[in-house]
RNA sequence: GGUCCCAUCGUCUAGCGGUCCAGGACGCCGGCCUCUCACGCCGGAAACCGGGGUUCGAUUCCCCGUGGGAUCACCA
């Protein structure tokens, strides 16, 4: 069995959108499956297009989602030489020619030949000219006239090229660096890759390049196109729909882990398995059960996922991920215990760290306004005895368990008569601000006893300044 | 337009000839639980694109139609 070798290789021309970030998740997860190499690999041969930026952008990107490569990044612009090499060998060897056809010329022989009904493609005009290197001057490779280029996929199946219906492209421009099948295939080639998972908009270049891996010598790679992401009016996914851009997703308060969970799930299936830790995926990724058909791309079962992730994850690594969200709060949180027994308290409650963010306020700063609605229904003055009578008691606890909390509580309820909805909602008023948060025992138990009785002291003044005897 | 791909609930999907009056998940609608909101639990509505074959039997295999998508650069 070969050590299987995949590569992700984004054009540095914009952020990493989740077309692409599936596609790197597929390569990753199989080379992890596999106990294989994963290739990190920045096509860069467009000068013109590609910034430092998005090279940046998507570095940052793949780091975020926890997608680590093993070889990389490499860069093609620095690879130029090896692709000249490799053009040299393919006109020595009668595979390529070079053409003198200006980009006008070929544009008018495409457009005559699409009025004719024909096929638009270069008519081969320079082929037999045997050029020599002029300045300017492109390189084509040449496709055999006849016959078929069989492709068999691993996701798609047995596809079948007529070599007629494809054109001799250009593989050498006339400022003398490689097109992109020139040098993918090079790549792919001079660095083992054996594996190639990419979008199905790729099925039609397939031919050309395996033509091209022939042509230079080389074994073919298995090919497997998974199908494309598509938006909500199944189009191809684009700034249209809302935020394409992976740290996009990050900055909604979106789990790496729940983001590649829905990637993978989108167009790939284990039975009737939604719920996929990391390492679940490694252990269980295959080719064989990607499915063959487009899949549109639904923001409420990415929320929804998301959700489960944050209930599934530790409150430490979960407060790893949310100190960004914290400090753009201006929040006084530092990592430690109380954050995390807060986080706690609000992991069955939150879709998103950004509700997580906003919910977990209270933990940090005191209550200097009270939701309005709440304060005029529970803010009245029947509500100071059990408040009062419940400080008292706090006040009086050794420890704040959750068991010795529902026991005052308990005692309050008898004393005053009250049930407990009566007695929690004026308390969590006090201690929140607002009227809805977690359990009242589980806050107390975090917030400990000096800020709880503060609170509810301040309350008690607040309720008899505002309320009339 | 040529070429290529695809087709199960609104969406993601299971199904690889009979176990399917089609299963799961998200969303939606009821109900339960309950200190609020969630969570959780229980229940419900909701799909095999159409037509021909093949077969004792098609959601599953084949063909045609229809619909959708991709691609046709000196971009990747």
């Amino acid at each position: 069995m070969k050590k299987i070798i995949t590569r992700f290789p984004p054009s540095p021309s914009g952020h990493l959108h989740l077309g692409g970030a599936r596609t790197a998740v597929f390569n990753w997860l199989y080379a992890r499956h596999m106990g294989g190499t994963f290739v990190f690999r920045i096509e860069d041969t467009d000068a013109a297009r590609s910034t430092q930026a998005s090279v940046d952008g998507i570095t940052e990107a793949m780091q975020w989602l926890g997608i680590d490569w093993d070889k990389g990044p490499y860069f093609q612009s620095q690879r130029l030489d090896i692709y000249r090499e490799h053009i040299q060998k393919l006109i020595d060897g009668g595979h390529a020619y070079y053409c003198t056809c200006t980009p006008a010329q070929v544009e008018d022989m495409r457009k005559k030949a699409m009025e004719t009904g024909g096929k638009p493609k270069y008519d081969g005009t320079c082929r037999q000219k045997g050029l020599a290197g002029a300045n300017g001057a492109v390189v084509r490779f040449k496709i055999p006239e006849a016959g078929v280029t069989v492709l068999n996929d691993a996701v798609k199946g047995r596809i079948v090229f007529q070599n007629g219906e494809l054109d001799d492209f250009v593989i050498c421009r006339g400022d003398g660096t490689p097109t992109y099948h020139l040098a993918v295939v090079v790549d792919d080639i001079t660095m083992g890759v054996n594996t190639i998972i990419r979008g199905d908009d790729h099925v039609n270049n397939t031919p050309k390049q395996m033509l091209l891996f022939q042509a230079l010598g080389s074994e073919l790679p298995t090919f497997a196109h998974v199908p494309m992401v598509l938006g909500a009016d199944k189009t191809r996914l684009s700034k249209r729909h809302g935020a394409t851009s992976v740290t996009a997703y990050r900055d909604q308060g979106i789990l790496p882990d729940a983001l590649v969970n829905f990637l993978v799930r989108l167009g790939w299936s284990h039975g009737d398995q939604e719920f996929f830790t990391r390492e679940d995926l490694i252990e269980k990724f295959s080719l064989d059960t990607i499915g063959r058909s487009a899949g549109v791309f639904n923001p409420e079962k990415l929320l929804a996922l998301n959700a489960d992730h944050i209930k599934a994850s530790s409150p430490g690594k979960l407060a790893e991920h949310l100190m960004p969200f914290l400090k753009d709060a201006g929040y006084q949180a530092t990592p430690g215990s109380y954050l995390e027994q807060a986080i706690e308290t609000l992991q069955a409650r939150s879709r998103t760290l950004v509700d997580m963010a906003r919910d977990i306020r209270f933990y940090f700063e005191d209550v200097t306004v009270y939701d309005e609605k709440g304060e005029k229904k529970l803010f009245r003055r029947e509500a100071l005895p059990p408040m009062t009578c419940l400080v008292e008691k706090l006040d009086a606890l050794e420890d704040c368990s959750h068991a010795a909390l529902e026991a005052v509580f308990r005692s309050v309820m008898e004393e005053t008569g009250l049930g407990l909805g009566k007695i929690a909602q004026p308390v969590r008023l006090a201690l929140t601000g607002t009227t809805v948060s977690p359990g009242i025992f589980e806050i107390i138990a975090v917030l400990g006893k000096e800020k709880t009785i503060a609170r509810l002291k301040a309350a008690i003044a607040h309720i008899e300044d505002t309320t009339d005897r």
